[in-house]
DNA sequence: GCCAACGTTGGC
DNA sequence: GCCAACGTTGGC
């Protein structure tokens, strides 16, 4: 099983939202790093829902629930999506102030490359994040 | 194949 | 609203 993060502005799709919603695909990925980790996940993955911009904080877990097929908001590009759906939602959110404060988690992905939309995230750095947000 | 210009993301 | 980081594009 392997661990995930993946970032969404909560206007334009929130953690909320997918609660309602109780699945949803991630499409709109159009950048080849964060497709090639779309490709990577396997159903029953895990991964942490970020808020960008707004709130920067991971504020609960999704599953993977279909793997990587084509985006179908690309028509005649090499694109991909993922279906996921909501496992759980933090008691209290972790703060990139957070994450950024705890040596545990300073070489995670999402502090090094913080633009990238769709990012590996380790065992041990999965379960220190659940353990705070829990 | 290099690199300058440009566009986008996302934190502050 | 600004700007740093970074990816992409296009001229040479």
């Amino acid at each position: 099983m392997n661990y995930w993060l993946m970032k969404s502005e909560p206007f334009k799709y929130s953690f909320d939202q997918l609660l309602k919603d109780k699945k949803t695909l991630w499409d709109g990925v159009r950048n080849f790093q964060a497709r090639n980790n779309l490709r990577a996940m396997r159903k029953g993955d895990q991964a942490f829902f970020y808020h960008s911009n707004e709130g920067k904080e991971i504020v609960g877990i999704v599953e993977i629930v279909k793997e990587a097929y084509p985006d179908p908001t690309a028509k005649d590009e090499d694109w991909s999506v993922v279906d996921i759906k909501p496992i759980k939602k933090f008691s209290s959110p972790v703060t990139l102030i957070d994450i950024k404060s705890a040596s545990t988690l300073r070489n995670m992905a999402l502090l090094k490359q913080s633009r990238l939309s769709v990012s590996p995230v380790t065992k041990s750095e999965f379960e220190f994040i659940y353990k705070m947000g829990d």
